[in-house]
DNA sequence: CACGTTAAATAGGAGTCCTATCTTTATCTG
DNA sequence: CAGATAAAGATAGGACTCCTATTTAACGTG
């Protein structure tokens, strides 16, 4: 193998598969948010801020879904004339907005996230072990994006201060989360939980290296 | 916890992954593309066709991209003007058509190919064996997805005439291909191979219970 | 050969998405 | 503390995606 002339083809070959999925993602989100009078990128918003009941800046909601500031504008006032999102002024910085759900936000943004997905479907169909698998490996991948810059910072449970990888080795939830006091398998890990503290890097590290040896 | 009384709540969790790393792919193709001067869709057909000397149908270019044929016209009509596309009558069928790309939209295709992407990187730090994993993964997910309708027939390994699961037991390179007459790993998997033939259903049926046993 | 179906184009409109340019406020330096 | 620099956001302008509904032309069948 000369991995100096040609690049590795597998991870380009990973990258095409994750393509296809993707072309589905949006067309699950299309079928989701037409139904609720909105479209792909509004529905991404809603989804983003359910789950940030304190807000986020315009800016930060346009680094998380990897567009630009102008156009996260456009879909927040798109979002605001229908009356589901407010944006309200920062007092912590007189520049700075927070955009914020409204009622009927919330309510579209529950609607949405319990709207049918055929990528879900697809997924239920693989065995508990993979599914686990899955996760790691999206973990894996998210913790590499957010790494080299290409994604802002995930409220992951290896980068939380609450979370003790390992905590009961060989058995089936081998995890522990100390905020809810409970052993957590790696099924139940969580990409973006709510409860998510950013632990020390030193800490992260540590905790990083338990994970992916256990 | 009660699991009972709500859907199975892991899906969705890695549907939510999937989406986070779909963003990353559009944000990927925009900066490939745009040096290109060319946007995310018309990218998308340019790579889709690059691997179709024979072209491609109009509405066969939509439901690969999972966009409705008057879209998919918009794009096709934006490519011809940009001269790296032809649209010709098909000599089969006179109300349509068939889209193939020019010198120049190869050209286009082959370097969008290679351009750099922060996915492919962030999947080049995984360890063989959990690529290999994650290969099969999305492999029964686009089994699933093509038996569920959702996405039209692709071009796999394990549905063609060629590929024989598991005919090297225990070795690292377990399947063969008949047409490279080789030995292949679960890595070595294709997504979309030119020499692909549609396997008749029923051994179709035999080689993914042999390749999802072994 | 009339009939329903299919491939594609067209019309019309909403809205994404970009870059470039402002305005305002914050922050950093001499 | 004044002035420069940086940062958050809005606005302008333009290309284009994406939809539904409609139209045109050609296929297939009874």
């Amino acid at each position: 193998m000369d991995h100096a002339s040609n690049p590795d083809p597998v991870p380009t070959r990973l990258r095409e598969g994750f393509e296809r999925i993707a072309l589905v993602l949006r067309a699950d989100l299309w079928s989701a948010a037409g139904m609720a009078g909105l479209n792909p990128t509004q529905a991404q918003v809603l989804a983003l801020l359910s789950a940030r009941p304190d807000g986020l800046r315009p800016k930060e909601i346009a680094a998380h879904l990897a567009v630009s500031a102008p156009s996260m504008a456009d879909t927040l006032a798109a979002l605001e004339r229908k009356a589901l999102l407010r944006r309200t002024p920062d007092p912590a910085d007189a520049r700075a907005l927070i955009a914020r759900l409204t009622e009927d936000g919330l309510a579209a943004g529950r609607s949405l996230a319990s709207a049918a997905s055929q990528v879900a479907a697809a997924l239920s169909q693989l065995s508990a072990a993979e599914q686990a698998g899955l996760l790691r490996a999206q973990i894996k991948l998210i913790r590499a994006l957010q790494l080299a810059g290409a994604i802002p910072v995930q409220r992951l449970c290896v980068s939380c201060r609450h979370f003790r990888p390992n905590a009961h080795p060989g058995e089936a939830a081998a995890h522990h989360c100390d905020f809810v006091n409970a052993a957590i398998g790696d099924r139940d890990l969580r990409l973006d939980c709510g409860e998510h503290e950013e632990a020390d890097p030193a800490v992260q590290a540590a905790t990083w290296t338990d994970f992916t040896q256990g």
